[in-house]
DNA sequence: AATTAACGCTTTGTATACAAAAGGTCAATG
DNA sequence: CATTGACCTTTTGTATACAAAGCGTTAATT
């Protein structure tokens, strides 16, 4: 298997924790490869900022609270501006994708039950299919070659799991805003409702966050 | 020396041009190392898009007109963006930093003749200090990693070395426009700045690709 | 003469071996 | 008892050897 993917998937699904070691010795025994394309794909990995590099070797990097923030700050930056020249760039067939995506966004969240991991990786992957397909009828490459990096961040904190129904609603309602608006070549209206639209993913995690802050320090104290 | 840096400054220089085949074993020789540093640098470069894949191996990647109004678009965005920040969160210590990288900016003006290499060199390297001391101030770090990305490009093209006297005057006087905006914390009137200065420089590129493509349509006629 | 098949050469992909640097441990000394 | 220094182990950095995959050239056949 590509090691660049594996590891890469590795850390999103939290396999690899942040701060986590990274030894060439011990990826290879994992993959069954030798250290030469573990290098490899750990420097990729290095110049996309997923990884941090040591005095020896390279972490996992662990990213804080103002790391999200401003990562958000340009996610909502880059992909409301996708938004707008998606309105302005739209072809029928951008347009298809995009309900296409949507569409089996909506099956899924009704289909949704409660903590079904299943059925919520299935909810994220219609989420970013749309998120693609509006980045793709932009029509500048450029753009999606930095959001695909900037994307990546929030994954890792796995945040989506603990929408609950109402959330996913309104994320779905906003799709469907912002569809329109690129639809009537409204480029105004789909940059913020875009922009809001993301907005809202921040808060979400910056409150997961402070969960799982609460729960640490829950555990601090029973150490006592 | 550091296959990464020494083949990227040679990308950028020229050395290497656009559609040119990297080949490991000759690069191995020329910088006399093994093919394993360099196949390391190659993948850093290709992740960030400075090389293409080809079949077998790399080639330097070619950035059509299109690329260059598209990169430019994202640059604008962003580094206006990055000004409004600027003008928001900078301290007496990010202001003293642009004025230091501007008066010296102004002062290699001053000292500019015509067709003087190493004078353009000076005001490239001071040009480049004063936007990054700008990026600096803006307290965002991710900004900084995606913009140097994408500042990258138009390097290739040299156009800077085409500017007359008067165009660097010209782009002083918006460096001094920027710098007020961003110690008079205007965030707004930092952006637009930002962002018509860079519109300005894009113009400059596409202008100096004009140029290019008459100079080739001349060669080709006289090859008839 | 054109097309295709086969052979050989070139170049990349992977593994391994060796060199060098960093980190840890233990002992000796102040 | 603490601190430092030397040695030993572990891990990374680099080189090289070998395997495999493209690419071009040549020759043979239609």
């Amino acid at each position: 298997m590509d090691a660049y993917k594996y590891i890469k998937e590795a850390i999103i699904h939290g396999k690899y924790e942040p701060g986590m070691r990274l030894g060439e010795e011990s990826l290879a025994k994992e993959l069954k490869l030798s250290r030469t394309p573990i290098r490899e794909a750990i420097k990729q990995l290095e110049s996309e900022g997923l990884v941090t590099p040591l005095k020896r070797g390279v972490s996992v990097r662990h990213f804080t609270r103002e790391d999200i923030q401003q990562i958000y700050d340009l996610r909502t930056l880059l992909e409301g501006y996708a938004a707008s020249q998606a309105a302005l760039h739209r072809t029928d067939e951008d347009i298809k994708m995009m309900k296409e995506a949507n569409d089996r966004y909506e099956e899924a969240i009704n289909r949704y039950k409660e903590a079904d991991l299943n059925s919520i990786k299935e909810i994220v992957n219609f989420n970013q299919q749309f998120h693609e397909a509006i980045i793709s009828a932009c029509k500048n490459p450029h753009i999606y070659f930095h959001l695909s990096k900037v994307v990546v961040v929030p994954l890792v904190f796995r945040s989506f799991y603990w929408y609950d129904a109402f959330e996913l609603k309104r994320s779905l309602e906003v799709h469907k805003t912002i569809l329109s608006a690129i639809q009537n070549q409204d480029s105004e209206r789909a940059r913020v409702a875009m922009t809001e639209h993301i907005y809202q993913g921040r808060d979400q995690v910056l409150a997961h966050l402070e969960e799982i802050k609460k729960i640490h320090v829950l555990k601090e104290d029973t150490h006592d």
